[in-house]
DNA sequence: CCCGCTGTTGTTAGCGCTAACAACAGCCAG
DNA sequence: CTGGCTGTTGTTAGCGCTAACAACAGCGGG
């Protein structure tokens, strides 16, 4: 089987002429069409056994104006979480029989996302997902070139696209009432980059727990979520041990840069100033100390946004935007302890 | 521009018809093909311009028999170092005005590999980089279906596939060789899983600098590249802490784990025992203590991947066979220290 | 004046597949 | 026996593009 001697790739006129039937015949029998005689049916597998043919899904495409394949748009696939949603995204599409072709964005504008949409959208995709974390991206979805299907990732109250989000607010929460909960008078805050969505939306569940509970609301410190803006936050903070006893860093790298930083100053963490994170990233629970989190589950996120997506391709028409929210979850480590 | 009107896509044939040309001459236009006249040239342009026509690439590509586009077969892209290459291979593909469409592998074996390589030869990809790091999936390349360029990273001396890889033996001389020079009498080894070539690189790295030393060579101890593995080996080698005073851990993230066990069990780094990992994640800066490092440069791997592909698919046949070694880094932090 | 050359454009065929319809056998109802 | 149905197969016509060749004008040389 197989033995493709030498010439050029079988067609389906070559299963054809073997099988003893028409090339139609052979399409049918890959299409599983009903209407094919089961001893036919048989015939044709053989032939394109003996000559180990494949479809032409390039062929296929022009003519079905289908090319199951499905384009991701992500700002740097290098960070945990797009990577992980990407995957999510990945495992889901292969499972539903569909390639995934994908763009990495280096920066964040409009004309990036525009560009990469486009770009995919003239490869024949199907329908797009975008990873779309930043507010610009977000607004950038609103006015599209359309036609397409497309979903998106962690993308705010886009005007008409279907998102797929963890609730942001929601884990910020969770992780400030933690914090208070343990006895502390307020929570410092290490913010995201300020265009981002996320950084965002966990700035205000921050906010929103402490303005709730009557407490002070400190000014929150900028990062850009890379461990650097955590440590160089966290020297700020720690010269003003004593005053800060609890932080609240809007992701884990930011959480370690603050470890670091504290652990240099000599300010003991838990017992001089708790600290959580967000993300849970697979190296969090090894940090010194293990750090106390809020895990987000990135693949249930690229799987969601994946069924929104297929559903509305599937449909064949603009289908009405859908909302779909993940919860975050705590996750209770060392980092965080009573207030003394 | 491109007011496209409720109905159907433009074609060729519309942008000729406005034009007053023969659909020929506007794929002259759009392949810069020479002979045509300047004048007839804008013409064509405006038209295109005024219908806001995109040709279709499923067409061109089912004639020409050149998608432009690549496929990635990687393993868990949700890796620092995975995810690293990838977005290496896609950046420059971009640049040279390829597609990407990767396969993310949750299993290891050939089969799987074999499966990814099929699926994607369908899709009708002109080139496949394949991120193998196991020896099994090396193996699978060797007997490939061919008639397609394939280059494999980190893939070991697979037979006739081209390979890009980081020097694995040199950069694990490097941090043995450091930890020797700080005077200590041997070095501890955590390895990664068996099957992967870069643990086995790093193994012999290690074991040929003792032996050249003249040094007793611990049995290594495995780990699985998780945190969680390093923080198993770990509270062994703490157990035996006086008599261990280095560790080379093969990936940061094992490291990781170490640092944690050790900190745990009161054992001080550096001062007790040094420790010194492989790939910088960029994470390692902020670990406690900072640590100490071999860097490797995954982007530089995607891209150099990426242009030997491309010179055997511009080639149009297959080229012999190249070999090409990324250097590795040696970074010095404070998770190393002289031996007391 | 005819020949051949170059530059520009049009015409035709076909890439490999699916959709639509046509053809035909076998069957049962009337 | 005829009409019409069902199941099975073949024939034809494209999908939207590029490749190959044909056609023709304009030019200079013999």
């Amino acid at each position: 089987m197989g033995s493709n001697s030498g010439s050029r790739p079988p067609v389906m006129a070559d299963v054809a002429r073997i099988a003893g039937v028409s090339h139609q015949t052979v399409s049918r029998v890959l299409n599983d069409h009903p209407n094919v005689r089961a001893e036919t049916r048989t015939r044709v597998l053989r032939a394109i056994d003996e000559l180990g043919y494949r479809r032409n899904l390039v062929a296929r495409a022009l003519v079905t104006k289908h090319s199951r394949t499905l384009g991701v748009v992500s700002f740097d696939t290098t960070l945990y979480g797009p990577a992980s949603t990407v995957y999510g995204i990945e495992r889901a599409a292969r499972e539903a029989g569909y390639f995934v072709s994908i763009v990495s964005l280096r920066t964040i504008d409009r004309a990036g996302v525009v560009d990469a949409i486009d770009y995919l959208a003239d490869q024949g995709v199907d329908g797009i997902v975008v990873v779309a974390p930043q507010a610009s991206t977000a607004r950038a979805l609103d006015d599209l070139p359309l036609g397409i299907p497309v979903v998106a990732v962690e993308g705010g109250h886009a005007g008409d696209v279907s998102v797929v989000s963890v609730d942001q607010v929601a884990g910020a929460r969770l992780a400030a009432e933690h914090l208070l909960g343990l006895g502390h008078e307020t929570v410092s805050h290490v913010r995201g980059p300020s265009d981002w969505l996320e950084a965002e939306g966990r700035v205000q569940g921050w906010r929103t727990v402490l303005a709730e509970a009557g407490r002070p609301i400190p000014d929150p410190l900028d990062g850009d979520w890379s461990p650097r803006s955590g440590y160089r936050a966290g020297k700020r903070l720690a010269a003003m041990a004593g005053d800060v006893t609890a932080v609240f860093a809007a992701n884990d790298q930011m959480a370690l840069g603050l470890l670091r930083a504290f652990a240099e100053e000599g300010v003991r963490v838990p017992e001089q100033i708790s600290v959580v994170g967000f993300d849970d990233i697979p190296e969090s629970e090894f940090f010194t100390p293990p750090l106390t989190t809020i895990r987000q589950d990135f693949t249930a996120v690229g799987r969601h946004s994946l069924e929104v997506l297929l559903r509305q391709i599937e449909a064949g028409e603009p289908l009405r935007p859908e909302r779909l929210v993940v919860p975050p979850e705590f996750v209770a480590r060392a980092s965080a302890a009573p207030a003394r």
